[in-house]
DNA sequence: CGGTTAATGTACGAACCAGTACGTTAGTCA
DNA sequence: TGACTAACGTACTGGTTCGTACATTAACCG
């Protein structure tokens, strides 16, 4: 989430295309994540950087398409994080304990990401589907998984009823709901999910609950 | 979600308080779960009713109001739905799996109210804080939970490190994102959480992986 | 160094939308 | 039965908000 990656070789602040369009990129991520897709204001993006709306329909065309533009390179920073993923030099228990503990991590520190998600999903993620980047971005976390589960299976260690999308989809819940759900969730049961004081806990909470779920015997229904 | 209770005594469909008021109350559910709060119009939600837009003002008072009202209504019908709870005649194991497993279909059934918990999210739950009913409206669901739980632990089947709500987190965080995150996760993974061939397949997993948990070692970190 | 174009700013329009002023009708009760 | 009030309808307004027409300037290139 930080901006500009070229300061402009110059010390002149004006004509910088690329710092312009990082801008207003960083402005509508909080502004969307603030308020929603309809709930946000162009005007109140246009506002906050340091151009001016016109700026915002010559780059991204309009409304719609700067927020697929956000949810873009929202999307991307979690793959490029993802593929920083690292676990392949620990056993299957500990791998998957550190994949999941990495996801809780940048849950907790992307909620901005995490509303994005929501509203879109509001949006029955109509952006998406018309986005060519984001249909096709693919999960490095995904891989990771697979791996770490062919080795566990392999073994037998871990149940052999698990595939990798499903324990994917295991984990983010966890992640995903404690973030996104914490204000409903704290103000229906007094107890705020993501206080820090409580961090560890629930980060020890998923790991158990992954590892339990992954080497328990088969049990009946 | 179903409308009225009081058919009106006569056939005369005028004239009919309540019967307005909850013919309001469905289409602005609907409308809102579909669009979100600021995505809903009042027009539209009145345009699908019987009566006119003055009536949602006469009775409610604004936008706002009807969303609360809405919200309201949503919560006390899960709220109800929890009171018939029954598993005090299963042994702790079959009961929480059950408790789980009702958990799972209530979330599946009410696609329209997680909606309105995201929506309520995205907005901070300042609906719900500044309502007396919903701050106040508990859960029984918590209660049961709570009641299996001690059974559990006094018996030493349970670990000992789990209180109700924690698990209730838990469980919910696997139900809602199923329903919630539905169309992001089917963009992305090309896997529909909520495809009805797969429903006992993820309905055994939430239960598995609850018990798991609770019956689990505790594992080293 | 003049011209071409990418980049930027200003001011405005047209549609939309929450909310309301004002008027009307149905039921009810003395 | 007449008057009172709850329930309802119509038509409008004032502000908001997405989007754009038009004007301008900086940079680059031959």
């Amino acid at each position: 989430m930080t901006s500009v990656d070229e300061p402009a070789r110059t010390g002149a602040r004006t004509r910088d295309a690329a710092r312009t369009q990082a801008e207003i990129l960083d402005v509508a991520t909080r502004e969307f994540a603030r308020a929603g897709y309809d709930g946000a204001r162009v005007d109140e993006i246009a506002a906050q950087t340091r151009t001016t709306k016109r700026m915002i329909y010559y780059y991204f065309g309009g409304k719609e398409q700067l927020f697929t533009a956000v949810l873009e390179r929202a999307y991307g920073v979690i793959r490029e994080a993802e593929q920083e993923l690292d676990v392949d030099h620990l056993d299957p228990l500990a791998a998957i304990r550190r994949l999941a503990e990495l996801t809780f991590d940048h849950h907790e520190r992307h909620p901005d990401f995490i509303r994005l998600v929501s509203i879109e999903n509001i949006h029955d993620a109509a952006h998406i589907a018309s986005s060519e980047m984001l249909a096709s971005i693919g999960s490095p976390a995904l891989d990771v998984i697979r791996r770490i589960l062919e080795e566990g299976q392999r073994t037998g260690l871990f149940r052999a009823d698990v595939d990798a999308v499903d324990l994917h989809a295991m984990i983010s819940s966890f992640c995903f709901f404690r973030v996104a759900n914490r204000h409903t969730f704290g103000a229906l049961f007094g107890r705020d999910l993501v206080a820090p004081e409580q961090r560890e806990h629930y980060r020890a909470m998923l790991g158990d609950m992954v590892i339990a779920y992954l080497t328990a015997e088969r049990t009946a229904v």
